[in-house]
Formats: structure tokens, sequence, C-alpha cells
RNA sequence: GCCACGGUAGUGUAGCCUGGUUAGCACAAGGGACUGUGGAUCCCUUAGCCCGAGUUCAAAUCUCGGCCGUGGCCCCA
């Protein structure tokens, strides 16, 4: 009988595994270079954690059952609600800011395509206690900075506020439930909806239009300004828009200023708040998005104190496959890894001393396969182990070996004793 | 949840339209030719029609359903 991979799953053969490894490591080493420290969270919680702030969408793709005990559990569809809710269990009171940071396995029940996955890997953070727009810079700015660490180029980082819309539709009449289905149709860029909702809640001419204008609204700083003449009046919501360009002012502080302001962005969590901010890779056809995040507010929602949070996450597959689109090498280097091979089977035990030794410095393996000397050579190629030592009656006499390099072919005899060092000294 | 295309050894494929020998080929893997030197050559071995139902004397081939894959819608990361 064999089984097959559940829908939307995969197996990460030696190779791409190896490349995922390559980028986890250089996202998980920017994180730790901005001060985050790593947290684990169970892969599954309970229902209610991840239905409280989420949204419909993400609700309606949960993976969740009852267990033995019937109760409502949930796998982890993404990391912010379990994290924050480890923050009000253990960590509130520890010194501000508090900055963690995750890496590990999402589920989501969606058809499966290009870049999306049923079960898929997020890596990201969440920075807590600091509400200064400057800590809102930061993680953009760490978010773009690990890309490019990444080797990434063809991305477009696009930035909004989704209280300058809320404080929009607010002074239009339109009541927070309402805002939130707003927002939806507005993520989805759904506009004919849009007008019909907007008309149900019976807005006036004028207040649709400036929503309009502001969602129109895509570009460079200019948007700003632009954004700031259409909002004439609405105190709450300039106040919102002077937020975002505090912002936007100290992410120039950390050497970021190629970004789009997009008031568009709506975010498909009900949770986010204020500074909302999405990557898309160019190279990327229909999944695009490889990063999403902003500020947010949820550790209340989870019977905390109410705390300044945010956040991102990165879609590691995407990220790893926009890197792909892109070219880049993911730590391909070649290793120095050896194979010790011997001219006849007795040796065996001297070949795996002499494996031992090698392995202090450097990945090495023995021939498991009883093979010739003439095939553990061809085996040794095949797999690409660029060096070989081979162990022979004759050397051993005079207790040495014969490291051979199998790229030139070219042989030096070693002794034993030494063969940590004389091998360094070979193969530089 | 919706749409399009697809599924033959480990991989890539021929055969399918027009049903009919033992499902062909290449590469890979393991062994040998070859007892101390690789990528060559030759030989051998292992291994396959996604699943189920239907039509038929006969199904890899035609029909239907399912499963899975790829891509798109939607949504997200």
């Amino acid at each position: 009988m064999e089984f097959s991979r559940p829908r939307g799953t995969r197996d990460f053969l030696p190779e791409e595994t190896s490349k995922r490894r390559w980028v986890e490591n250089i996202i998980r080493d920017t994180f730790e270079r901005y001060g985050y420290k790593e947290v684990q969270t169970p892969t599954f919680e309970h229902l209610e954690l991840i239905t409280a702030k989420s949204g419909d969408e993400i609700r309606a793709h949960l993976y969740h059952f009852k267990d033995k005990s019937n109760r409502d559990i949930a796998l982890r569809p993404e990391f912010t609600a379990p994290v924050m809710r480890l923050y009000v269990n253990e960590l509130q009171s520890r010194p501000k800011p508090l900055k963690l940071y995750y890496f590990g396995n999402c589920f989501r029940y969606e058809r499966p395509q290009s870049g999306r996955f049923r079960e898929f890997w997020q890596a990201g953070v969440e920075l807590i206690g600091s509400g200064y727009p400057e800590a809102e810079a930061e993680v953009i700015a760490l978010t773009v900075e690990t890309l490019k660490k990444l080797g990434l180029q063809e991305f477009e980082t696009h930035i909004g506020h989704i209280g300058v819309l809320r404080k929009v539709l607010k002074k239009s009449g339109v009541e927070e439930n309402d805002q939130n289905l707003v927002l939806g149709l507005i993520d989805k860029g759904e506009i004919e909806e849009l007008k019909n909702v907007l008309d149900e809640l019976r807005l006036k001419e004028k207040d649709k239009q400036l929503i309009f204008n502001l969602l129109n609204l895509v570009g460079r700083n200019e948007v700003i300004l632009k954004a700031e003449t259409l909002l004439r009046g609405n105190i709450d919501a300039l106040k919102e828009l002077e937020r975002l360009r505090e912002v936007l002012r100290w992410l120039k502080e950390f050497g970021v200023s190629d970004y789009h302001v997009n008031f568009g962005i709506a975010r498909g969590l009900d949770y986010y708040t204020g500074v909302v901010f999405e990557i898309y890779s160019k190279k990327l056809k229909a999944q695009k998005q490889i990063c999403g995040g902003g500020s947010y507010s949820l550790a209340e929602v989870f019977g905390g104190e109410k705390v300044a949070t945010c956040g991102f996450a990165f879609g590691f597959d995407r990220v790893v496959l926009a890197l792909e689109a892109e070219g880049v090498d993911l730590g391909a280097k070649a290793k120095k890894e050896f194979l010790v091979v011997m001219t006849g089977e007795s040796l065996l035990p001297k070949a795996i001393e002499i494996a031992s030794m090698i392995r202090n410095r450097f990945p090495c393996h023995v021939d498991l396969m009883r093979r010739r000397l003439g095939k553990a050579l061809a085996y040794a190629n095949s797999i690409g182990i660029p060096f070989v030592v081979i162990v022979g009656e004759e050397e051993l006499k005079e207790d040495k070996v014969i490291l051979r390099d199998m790229k030139t072919g070219s042989q030096k005899e070693v002794s034993i004793k030494n063969i940590e060092k004389d091998i360094l000294k070979v193969i530089e």
C-alpha cells in the first residue's frame, strides 16, 4: 500500500531543504541582529483564540476539530494571536519594548496553487510595548533589510494607515462592525460591491467621493499632501494621517525611502488598527504578497492590559519562491565533504577510524556498500563529494593514506597521525 | 467554494485521437564485465498504466465519479 501526501502539503528533498534552511538562517540572523528573541508556541490552540479577532476569511479556512475531550481545537493559521496569548499569559511584566520573533508552520484549508499551500511557513516578529512611530518604522525597516540581506531586489513595499479610513468612515456615520465589512471590500478590491454597501449605509455623495479619491491615491510621499487636502476638516483623520507621516519620516532615518503610500491596504485581519504595510514580489504571479504587517490591538482581547504592538509576517515559502524567481543562489556553495574508501574489505575498521578523525573538522562518509575502489570513486563523483581518502595496504605500512581531489584528480599522501592538519593544508 | 489543463517505473517520456501480442525508450538506482583509482562502454536486475464504476468479447486507450498535481479566480503569507 502506497500512501500519498495530504493535499496541499509538501515533502522537501535534501536539496530544497538545504536551500530553505539557508533562507531561514538569514531571516533568523537578521531578526536577532535587531534584538528579537525567538519564541515557540503550540501548533494547535483553542479555536476561540484564533477566531476572536481574525476576520471571516481566516475563520472560513481553519483546520479545526474536536479533541477526545470534546474541546474545540484549531491548527494555527498564523502566529500573531498565539504569540500575543503567550505574551498575555507569561510576559506582560517584562521590560518594554519586548521583541519576539517566530518561525514555524501554519495551516489553512485553502485550494492549493502556486505559492499557496495548506501547510506553509511563516517567519515574523512582534514588537510589544512601544507606541512611538520610530518603533513602527523600525519594524518596516527590518522587513526591507531582511529581504535585502537575502538578495531579493524586485519587490515593492506598500504602506498605508487603517486609521485614516476608519476615521473617514466614522465621520460618515459608519459603525465599527460595518467598518470591518467596508475595509474587507476595500482589501479585496471589490469596488462595485463597495459602492453598493456604501449606498446601503446611506453615505452622502460627498463622503463616498472622498473614500474613492483616497483609495486612488497610490504613490510616493506627495500622496500624503494630496490626502491632507482631501481630509481637510476631518480632524481625527488628519491626526491619523500625521501619524503615518511621522512613521515615514522615521523610516527615512532607517534608510528606507523606496515605498508606495497606499490607503487601499486594509488587511484581512480585524485586529489591525494603525499603520499597515504589505510587500509584493514583482517576480511572483498570483500569490505575490510575501509579507504583511502593521500595528494592531490584541492583548486586551486576550485579557491582558492594552499595549501598543506591531509586527509582520513573511510568507516564508513565497520568499523562497521569489528568491528562486530572481535567480538568487540559495547557499549552493560547494561543501568540503569527504569519503573514506579502502582497497580491500579488511581495511574497513581502519577506514572507520580515519573517518572519525576527519569528522572532527569536516562532514565525512565511509563506504558502507562494500564497493570496489573504482565504484566507490564513481559514487563520490556522482553525489558531488569533492575529496576522497583512500586507505590502501601499501601506504598503511608508513601510516599514510591517499587524499584525492576529485575535481583535479591530483593525489597526495598524508600521514594518519596529522590527518586533520594535513588535510587542511592540502585542500586549501 | 468556482474555473481550465493534466496524471504511464524513482525521473523524463512513447502508446490514447482510431480499444486488440509480453505497455516501448532514455536516464537514474543496484550488481557484473574490471582483485589499487571516477565521469566511458557493454551486459544483467529492480521498477509503471492514480483509484473506482460503467460500456465492451476485450480498456493505459472510450464515458462518469473521486483523488492528486499544475495554473487561475477568490483570499491570504
